[in-house]
DNA sequence: TAAAACATGACAATTGTTGTCATGATATTG
DNA sequence: CAATATCATGACAACAATTGTCATGTTTTA
């Protein structure tokens, strides 16, 4: 074997150790201990953060995470590196935002001259945009954990009614539109609901349980009709055009000859809440004709507009 | 010099040329052909995808991109490309979709058992979400090409109205909630517009230009005030909790002890458009003192509803 | 056919790596 | 304080790898 692959067989094996003593080194790899010393000079002059206690119970510590082997990239899987971490940047809370730095920065210093203009170039004219918040996200991190751990959670959450107390099993947390969401199971009223982790006050971490539950992914692809409802629009060319650009209707759009359009589907009756604004600013590029509950919701509103702006 | 690092260093210079001849190489490094040829083998061992011609005019030949120095990374450090990586992935098209996977392919590969573990169960309970789009983007990587050469553009483009011809100098491309969108100055109205890259039919480039306009950075800050209207609302307390989880308002928000609160700014007459909806939705929960032309496109609109609806 | 390129083998000269032994420094333990 | 376990470093011979030179091919093209 040559003397570069077991260079990085040894900083795998102590960068996974930690701490090590030379011996130790020299029995793995079957090596004598004086070459394990030039081994480890020859690792921390490659810049492996490395440092040696002497005396009785000494040995080396590696200061770094695991590492990994090392890894080629072309320039262009650089480049997509970086705009992958740009879409992240405008996220206030992240649960890893030391390591998006730290990987700029090699991958950037790793790129020559001519590259780093490239994507200097591109950054001016690509970006991923979300709304940057202001909203805080502390908990984020921990409530993470507890999902990965498949504990159970009491919490106190900000609701619409005040603050709250919730037991629940988390599924897992998502981020969308610059907000952080928490899928879970609340075992008080025994159904899925959904939480915003800004939201939530305080955590206090429960018991482990045995029950299954849903995976998020599961969840993404969960759509479950609890109420069926009927959903019936007339659409007008321009209501086809506005409806394809939102996700949630695009992929149910019948479209007529003359451009015109309709929607015919079944969905449940929770989605009214959602469904409703959208409608409202489609205004007569979408007229309802099922069902009734929908209609009557946006003259409700239609009404409560009115009354506060007449005399 | 050690044997791996002038290798490492030949495979750089050689995958940056693309194409030479083992002279070439062996006059760069100073070394003899026969050295260079066995080198090269090694290279060719390791994986780079490399070929030979014979022959005069003959030569080597390195089918990849241009490699970057091989780059250690921290466990940790992967994930998070990992997951930067995840929230791309609901986008349809991408400037950069075939290193995406080579890469994610790379780094999960590189990982132990013990970590590809870790990852899987992450990928459990954490995502970055956005609508997955079925609207194709196909002209994104061209449009790109075409902001960074500072070229104008002519474009047939499909508006409200219909297919229209518009003559602009784009300024950089932008994805945001799963859609693609251009800032441009549109050279035929002299200002500043938006469009939607989905909806660009078909394209032609036209000469360079001398001119300088902003750029995508600037575009994102600049918040011109052309025509200043003023906007003051009156919110409840529960409107004071929506429109904090909407990012154009949040920041202007004034809660009084009570939990109620108020708003009170000039915003530009264009984005009337965009907030009226937004209103709508509040409904008693934000009251419009001020500007009247607000008040009376949400009248305007809660009479189209009603109308539709009452015989 | 000559020239320019890759391909490969043999071999001696040179260079690099390893283990052994030796010596020293430093910290801990009984 | 002495014994012990650890790092640190030097010298040197045995061994292994790398390199350059020379030789002999092959392939392609002007």
């Amino acid at each position: 074997m040559s003397k570069t692959t077991r260079l990085f067989d040894i900083l795998l094996f102590v960068s996974a150790k930690k701490k090590f003593t030379a011996q130790e080194v020299a029995n793995e790899f079957n090596l004598s201990t004086r070459t394990v010393h030039r081994y480890i000079l020859d690792l921390a002059d490659m810049g492996l953060p490395i440092y040696a206690e002497q005396g009785r119970h000494g040995g080396y510590t590696v200061i770094t995470n695991t590492l990994l082997a090392p890894i080629l990239f072309t320039e262009d899987e650089a480049v997509a590196i970086f705009f992958a971490f740009q879409s992240l940047q405008h996220y206030y809370s992240l649960p890893f935002s030391a390591e998006v730095s730290s990987v700029s920065t090699k991958l950037f210093s790793s790129l020559h001259t001519g590259a780093q203009n490239k994507v200097e170039r591109l950054r001016h004219h690509l970006t991923f945009w979300n709304p940057s918040r202001m909203i805080d996200t502390p908990l984020l991190k921990e409530i993470l954990e507890i999902c990965m751990s498949g504990k159970n959670l009491r919490m106190k959450y900000a609701s619409k009614s005040g603050a709250r107390d919730k037991y629940i099993h988390p599924i897992g947390v998502y981020a969308h539109d610059g907000l952080w969401y928490l899928p879970a199971h609340d075992l008080n009223k025994d159904k899925l609901l959904l939480y915003r982790i800004d939201r939530i006050i305080s955590i206090e971490e429960t018991e482990e349980t045995e029950l299954h539950f849903i995976t998020l992914e599961e969840w993404f692809h969960t759509y479950e009709i609890k109420k069926p409802i009927p959903l019936h629009l007339i659409l007008t060319a321009e209501g086809v055009r506005q409806c394809r650009s939102i996700s949630y209707l695009e992929k149910l759009i019948h479209t007529n000859e003359d451009g015109t359009g309709f929607i015919d589907t079944t969905m449940d009756e929770g989605e009214l809440s959602f469904i409703t604004p959208v409608l409202y600013r489609l205004g007569h590029h979408a007229k309802v004709v099922e069902p009734k509950q929908l209609i009557d919701l946006m003259m409700e509103k239609a009404i409560e507009i009115m009354g506060m702006y007449t005399k």
